[in-house]
RNA sequence: GGGCGCGUAGCUCAAACGGAUAGAGCAUCAGAUUUCUAAUCUGAGGGUUGCAGGUUCGAUUCCUGCCGCGCCUACCA
């Protein structure tokens, strides 16, 4: 409701200033103030009126104020300090909307959404930062499905790297293992922390002798090479931990449903029939001199252009221009395409511009029945179709956003625009360890490293908390404080709660942190289930449920029927503010008044983590409306409430809170236990 | 060297578009429960927002310079 009666707003106001002074201002900048007490909206309006209509912005904000006529749903406008204009809600229409949960729908545009997000490569187990990852890209999912957009969610496989090459020579060099031998691994419970090992003992191995460096670099020549022994091993290792990784990100509620693999984009040569394009367009040229002589070489993305209609020289050719340094060798002089290359032919796949398509075979059931697809070079005949998106939201950290960048600027040299326009790089920074904690986990660090505030993971050093023992951890600590508390309850429902509130824990705690800052974990904040995580949020629901259960009364249906047994007139005295006395102090009502208004905010707040592609948006305002539930809990005993009209109110109060933290954790991926 | 980002309380982090008194959690200290279970609540202390300028009615936010830190800058993926 908030955000439907904040655009009324915007648009009245447009009109009125259309109407009374001819200025056509596109954004109506509208803030939130500081406190309820100054009403609902604030608008900075006359500050910026100031100049063009050469008046004090006090006295604009007084005419505006006089002029602006009623709109519907609000009170009254007001002028405060220098000559913000505040907007007061009639709180009693807005309180009787939230209670029947009427969210007008806005528009939703048609087209389709790609949403790409996890992309561990297949060679050993996820870590904490693959699940920073997944949860703001599941999260980022939710958000968009939220807002009514249809989504299709991607998992890109990297299965023919060096990585795996490094596994498999692991494999093959220091276990010696034969393919059926790898094949009875593979169905060990957690054959991804197998791999975790080896691959580090095999990146050290590399270190001990050059001998070893080339045997890696026949692996990986015998892997693209494919049709042997070598490939074979890869396929297989490469797949048995997919597939565990699908399994670590479903114990947290992420699914996908569809999984490109790499070794389909060369097998079925996406790379030719982009390269065509590419080359045809000018993007990409041939270099004759220097260090890159023999590379088909791109202009790196963020250099100055050397070649547009202003400054081209009608004589010069773009590689004249472009240094060294400024251009990223796209194709190797011995003719194999590099990683970007790659990229940029998906990419052109994803938003139908190739002209090629993947074949998709069955992967994966998950426990709801949910279909996971894989690529494949010949498919199934029926399946589902992906790709030919409107947008795209690629969930990598930061790290690769000068390789993402080139991707985009490929598609504008194409002529793409429009679809590179809605190409958005969903950008986050990693998570480290603090150095306490990598002591903790028994790893050696250098004086260096134990000055700084947090230390890189490293697949390739073993270095690192993996995704699935954190969620062991976290489990296992949920259960101790559930088994101390819910003795009555039997072994399946304990851990059924156990889980949830670890869940919980680690959602929350992966989003409350805004998107660019590093997170050095730390178990010690990571395993909170105190102040400002995820099990506080669910306790303030499960207390809210506990009144409902002891009184009898279905919180919902209770909500939604608010307006038939309070009048209009009571419930805004129930929560008007005490006027002019007292402006200092912020009163019952008003306390009342600030956890509807949250409350009425869940559908903002979404729009807002979209366009700004940040989920911990929403996680903070979950964890203020939990706050402001609790201390609302704390002082009043609803059912204890001897007026029965008020009690009425203090329920409904309870019952629509409940309803929007459980909508908003939804969204979050949390469930909320029936008792914690 | 170049590009991107960061620097806010003891620690970990907030502060959308420049706005009203820079806020939380943790930790520390002091309190609260015969009640809808305290995974909770109330209170206290803790700040020259890295430094110096500039723009503005107004700067943690924008601009410039400096200091410190991280990441990227491969014919690896």
């Amino acid at each position: 409701m908030y955000r439907h009666l904040e655009r009324r707003l915007a648009q009245h106001i447009r009109d009125f200033l259309r109407r009374s002074y001819g200025i056509d201002i596109e954004r109506i900048v509208i803030e939130q103030p500081p406190n309820v007490r100054f009403g609902e909206y604030a608008l900075p309006l006359a500050f910026e009126l100031a100049k063009k209509l050469r008046k004090a912005p006090r006295k604009i904000a007084e005419e505006i104020v006089a002029g602006i006529g009623p709109i519907q749903d609000f009170e009254k406008f007001e002028v405060a300090g220098a000559g913000y204009i505040n907007a007061r809600l009639n709180r009693a229409a807005l309180a009787l909307a939230v209670a029947k949960d009427e969210e007008p729908q806005s528009e939703v545009p048609s087209g389709k959404i790609l949403v790409e997000h996890s992309s561990i490569n297949p060679n050993k187990a996820a870590h904490i930062g693959h699940l920073r990852n997944a949860i703001l890209g599941d999260t980022f999912v939710r958000l968009l499905q939220y807002a009514g957009r249809k989504v299709d969610v991607q998992n890109y496989i990297d299965n023919t790297g060096v990585q795996v090459a490094d596994v498999v020579v692991g494999f093959q060099h220091l276990e010696k293992k034969s393919l059926s031998e790898i094949e009875q691994l593979t169905r060990r419970p957690r054959f991804d922390y197998y791999c975790w090992d080896l691959y580090a003992r095999t990146s050290q191995w590399y270190e001990q002798s050059p001998e070893n460096k080339k045997i890696r670099l026949r692996t990986l020549h015998e892997l693209e090479q494919g049709g042997n022994e070598t490939a074979a091993m890869a396929e297989l290792i490469s797949t048995a931990v997919l597939r565990r990784h699908l399994e670590t990100m479903d114990r947290l509620d992420i699914e996908y449903d569809f999984l490109p693999r790499e070794s389909e984009i060369l097998r079925l040569r996406f790379w030719d029939a982009a390269f065509e394009k590419l080359r045809a367009a000018g993007v990409l040229y041939f270099e004759t001199e220097g260090k890159n002589k023999g590379c088909w070489v791109m202009r790196r993305a963020g250099t100055s252009k050397p070649l547009t209609a202003e400054n081209a020289e009608p004589n010069e050719s773009a590689e004249k221009i472009v240094s060294e340094e400024d251009q990223k060798v796209i194709v190797r002089s011995n003719g194999t395409v590099g990683y970007v290359g790659k990229d940029i032919a998906y990419h052109m796949w994803k938003f139908g511009l190739l002209g090629k398509d993947f074949g998709y075979r069955k992967f994966f059931i998950y426990p709801n029945q949910h279909q996971c697809w894989i690529s494949a070079e010949q498919g199934e005949r029926d399946h589902q179709h992906f790709g030919d998106v409107a947008e795209i939201y690629n969930v990598i950290d930061a790290r690769q956003s000068e390789a993402q960048n080139t991707v985009i600027e490929a598609l504008r040299g194409l002529g793409y625009d429009e679809q590179a326009d809605h190409y958005t790089h969903f950008s986050y920074e990693m998570v480290a360890l603090t150095p306490r904690c990598a002591a903790e986990l028994g790893y050696e660090l250098s004086e260096d490293e134990k000055a700084r505030s947090y230390i890189e993971v490293s697949g390739r050093r073993g270095f690192g908390v993996k995704a699935d023992d954190l969620i062991d951890k976290l489990i296992a600590s949920g259960q101790k404080e559930v088994d101390s508390r819910h003795a009555e309850l039997d072994d399946s429902a304990r851990q059924k709660i156990s889980k949830q509130i670890a869940i919980g824990a680690l959602r929350y705690f992966m989003l409350k942190y805004t998107k660019q800052s590093v997170i050095a974990f730390d178990f010690k904040d990571a395993l909170s289930f105190e102040g400002e995580t995820g099990p506080y949020a669910q306790y303030a629901v499960v207390r809210a449920t506990n009144i409902f259960r002891k009184g009898g009364i279905d919180p919902d249906a209770f909500a939604k029927e608010l307006g038939r047994n309070i009048s209009s007139d009571e419930l805004g005295k129930f929560l008007a503010g005490k006027g002019d006395k007292d402006k200092d102090k912020v009163s019952d009502a008003d306390e009342l008044w600030e956890l509807w208004l949250a409350a009425s905010k869940t559908a903002y707040l979404v729009d807002q983590c979209i366009a700004t592609t940040e989920p911990a948006y929403l996680a903070k305002h979950v964890f203020q409306l939990s706050q402001l539930f609790n201390a609302f809990y704390h002082r009043h005993p609803i059912l204890a409430e001897a007026d029965e009209r008020r009690k009425k109110f203090l329920l409904a109060t309870a019952a629509v809170v409940r309803r929007e933290l459980i909508r908003a954790l939804g969204v979050m991926g949390i469930e909320v236990p029936p008792v914690m």
